[in-house]
DNA sequence: AATGTATATGACTAATTGGTCATTGTAATA
DNA sequence: TATTACAATGACCAATTAGTCATATACATT
């Protein structure tokens, strides 16, 4: 598949831009949320003219999605290799819950730069990148939901609509991310993570009450 | 302590005008966003000129909030409401549910701009505004997360963080009137209202089940 | 009705910024 | 080395829009 002859020196240059510009529009996305970021903010950021960034990237709409989808599909890669392998259920909910955890504890800015995505969509995007995102989502919350689908064949979870319960496990997650990032917690993540596999899994209700 | 003298018609133009611009706002922001709403749609959809705007409201920003800030009262006030008298937390966590599932399914643009604030609160608003949002929703979380802690104390519930927990419950509902957004759901919510009672109260789990 | 005062107007300004393109620079090729 | 093809530049343009202010209007008061 690949291709080995070497590389000429243009075609490195080439890359190295284009790696280059998108480092620098993750970097200023993520710390200054699209309206506030400009072209020229993220061109100097990384080093080229303004000019060049368009040789590369269609407008600052393509540019944004582009440099989000890196650390997107890294995250979803991430959640579909801890649900590899035949695992019970419950094994696999908690993955999901310590993958997605940990992996926001460590891209906060990420994690706002998502929040900020969702909130915009609606009213600030063409609906073709809604569309698009929405598309990618699509695998992490199918497996989700195929997950939970196949706890409630076996018996272990109770009857539901999986996409609705993989719609409210996802949020339990980030309701947690963001409760860390409003009261600046630092304590482990480990905490967390147990809270929200139990209160999913067996609710707040103390046996035997009520 | 209200004054009785009657009004003059310039008093009465006044306080329409007033009303009338927060009325355009609400409508405009809530369609449009806080970037793509202009202050001349929102004055031309009040009837008034750009200029009267500013004899009311300092800068687009602070008529954003002010917009804001009256659906949010209501909100606010409503779950404050459900959770008045003295009834056991069970039935409160199900007034807080059903109050706020019914409230956002009879406002989903308003809905779009909670999301829209939230996910440009920390990257596109100033800092400022954050705060006073937080000390706005305040009461709201403190309420959930006294009920959870009435309920620890009486033995219903288990020992969790009432904050965290009640972070989780809002989280919960938000996600599922999120999902009947997306998927453009009409069905009655009150099945909704029911799954997230379950979940939050007993979890996923089957009784019996590992 | 005449006068004074507060309010409304909207053309205008200033600032911002996404995107362009003629010019310049650089690498590949002959 | 000379020539050609492509890439980079950044001054510039056009469009947008928050906010202002001199003027006009309408109300209250005498």
């Amino acid at each position: 598949m690949s291709n080995n002859r070497t590389l000429t020196k243009r075609e490195v240059v080439t890359e190295f831009r284009r790696r280059e510009i998108l480092r620098s529009a993750q970097e200023v996305f993520a710390r200054e949320g699209f309206q506030e970021a400009t072209m020229d903010k993220i061109a100097q950021n990384a080093g080229v003219s303004k000019g060049t960034i368009y040789l590369y990237f269609k407008n600052k709409t393509d540019l944004f999605f582009q440099a989000i989808d890196e650390r997107l599909n890294e995250f979803i890669s991430l959640i579909h290799k801890s649900l590899e392998g035949d695992h019970p259920p419950l094994k696999k909910i908690w993955n999901v819950v310590s993958t997605q955890m940990e992996f926001f504890e460590d891209h906060k800015a990420f994690f706002k730069v998502c929040l900020n995505i969702r909130g915009g969509l609606y009213l600030e995007h063409p609906q073709e990148y809604f569309e698009r995102l929405k598309e990618k989502y699509q695998p992490y919350f199918n497996e989700i939901s195929q997950v939970i689908e196949q706890g409630c064949e076996q018996g272990t979870f109770c009857q539901v609509e999986p996409m609705k319960a993989a719609y409210l496990l996802a949020e339990m997650i980030n309701s947690l991310i963001l409760y860390r990032i409003i009261h600046e917690t630092t304590n482990p993540v480990t905490q967390d993570e147990k809270l929200i596999y139990r209160v999913f899994l067996k609710g707040l209700l103390k046996k035997g009450a009520e």
